[in-house]
DNA sequence: CTGTTAGCGCTTTCAC
DNA sequence: GTGAAAGCGCTAACAG
């Protein structure tokens, strides 16, 4: 391996006039600097990122913590984090965690062990909140993308509550007065506002929340067959669901298909987050959109200022979703339901 | 910041017994190895991995090249990887490159400066074979994924041709003889091993290949849509379809649904890769597992094996494909064409 | 404008 | 069984 000390050597100067030039601090004269750059090119010299962190306590890399890339909604909110800090010069590690709470704190041991500038994290549990105090102890800045209520933190997040909203509002607009909703897990941050949000659209219509129409189960297909299959079993049945994400949907979707009945005619169903798949299965997914990419765009972008100023005040910031219409859920004109 | 030389000082030790306990290495009396641990868990001591892998020269990094995160074939691929290097205590630096060679070209450059200790590398392009060298003189150990004709390198690949076989064969035991190819990019060595599969299933059988029904275009949906457009202005028309990869496939669907084609009552489809969306589409699509996960992990356990013992031979490992029966390739039986 | 020097935090001979 | 000390490759005062 060449080091700085060789291309010194080769030129007869000292490393720290190498190093100036290739980090364009300090003054160096024009002549000398021409002169590194051409030995450094000729020697193929790559400056070792090690020993620099080792002094600098910058690493350029950043770890980004989620539940699982293989679940849709992750590449795209992962590919704006790494547009983001690729182009910032900063690398990805990245972690999936199976939301589990000892994968978390393993992870944000490693990172901070590996001396990562800044770590984004998506957090599942409260538990998870005391990893922040690990990060934050170690001098690492942190973003949350999740809901959080604590201000003392940056944090991004989608408004689940007004998706939630506008989702629900939808099916009763369209003349539904019996909206079901199939949730996510019952503690989870994302299922509490998700429910605010459906709750807010029924009062607001003077509907009365039927507790019956709400279950919980996991954020995916399994849970969304489990309560396509349960819900069925309520006197009388909804006549419209609100799924609370485009998994659930989609298992209601699968469900469905099996017992022949028909989406929208029979039930009318909306998810929410607009995942690929929204669009490719049959019926297409009426559903909310959830910006996954700009999400971690923004993260990034947060993260990557704190980094450079540690002073910046916090924020939280939220990022608007937007009903998608499609043919899941159709329009029922003055019909008696 | 707490480092070793405090342990050491609080405990009035040498900085040497504390590495060694840290490490297991060296004769530690067990009374100071447990005084040792204690005061490492009192003070919440963790050790630096920079400054230690500037001194060990591992850093138990291990990057990963793709094109594409959001491409829906690599979440799979990635998570493989991701669980073998996690349990092996690796972690994954993740880089899209987009199939540009630029981009693979400084990924690698980045890779080597920050010392990874090996990289899992998706060549696209002849010219990212230059890149391979860069790797090789940083002495960093590397592991491609994709089909490469070089046996100094290891490789691991799914068997390209004889998935394109069994799709084709799949097609012609079926009663077709006009079965249109529906490729990526023509020099994609991708492309140019299924276009292999694809002729010989049709000499096994006596079909003289025609060259007309083999189009060109990108591996995505909208390749798709541009060559089902362009395939039915052939005549006579093909009775079925072997699309390249599954995105093909799906532009295929969704541009026969604007023409009323019906799949497979007119034209019978088959694609490749068996990403998720493959059955969740209508019709169901036939298709070609692509073991994408195994994909991953094989290449990890590859490039971690190497990583330990560099003087491990090379090799090439092919992974088996399998036809995965579904609803866009009906049997027809004893029916002439 | 350029060189000298002292670390960054850790591992690793080499002595004792 | 333990410590002293060198050094990994680089940056950053501090001199000159």
């Amino acid at each position: 391996m060449t080091t700085i000390y060789d291309v010194a050597k080769q030129l007869g100067v000292s490393t720290a006039t190498v190093s100036r030039v290739i980090n364009g601090t300090g003054r160096v004269s024009e002549e000398t600097r021409d002169k590194v750059k051409a030995i450094i090119a000729e020697l193929g010299y790559q400056p070792n990122q090690i020993a620099r962190t080792l002094t600098t306590k910058k690493s350029k890399l950043i770890g980004l913590i989620i539940a699982d890339i293989t679940n849709p909604f992750y590449p795209a909110l992962a590919r704006g984090v790494q547009d983001v800090c690729h182009s910032a010069g900063y690398d990805l590690l990245l972690c999936n965690t199976d939301e589990k709470a000892s994968q978390v704190h393993r992870y944000v041991f490693n990172l901070c062990q590996k001396q990562v500038d800044g770590i984004i994290l998506q957090v599942f549990a409260p538990k998870d909140l005391e990893t922040i105090e690990v990060i934050k102890s170690a001098g690492i800045e942190v973003v949350i993308i999740s809901y959080i209520n604590d201000t003392s933190l940056t944090a991004i997040y989608s408004n689940e509550m007004e998706g939630a909203y506008q989702a629900t509002r939808h099916l009763i607009d369209i003349g539904h007065q019996r909206v079901a909703f199939l949730n996510g897990p019952k503690k989870s941050s994302i299922s509490v506002n998700r429910l605010k949000g459906y709750k807010k659209a029924l009062n607001e219509v003077g509907i009365k929340v039927d507790e019956q129409y709400i279950l919980y189960a996991d954020f995916n297909q399994a849970g969304g067959e489990q309560m396509a299959q349960d819900i069925l079993k309520i006197n009388p049945p909804p006549t419209a669901i609100f799924a609370a994400n485009d998994l659930i949907a989609l298992g209601v979707v699968q469900y469905f298909e099996k017992c022949n009945i028909r989406i929208p005619n029979d039930i009318a169903l909306v998810g929410f987050d607009d995942i690929e798949l929204a669009h490719l299965i049959r019926p297409k997914l009426t559903t909310i959109a959830n910006p996954k990419y700009e999400l971690g765009q923004t993260a990034a972008q947060q993260l990557i200022s704190r980094i450079q100023d540690p002073t910046m005040p916090n924020s939280h910031i939220v990022l608007d979703t937007r009903l998608v219409l499609r043919d899941s859920s159709l329009v029922r004109k003055e019909q008696s339901l």
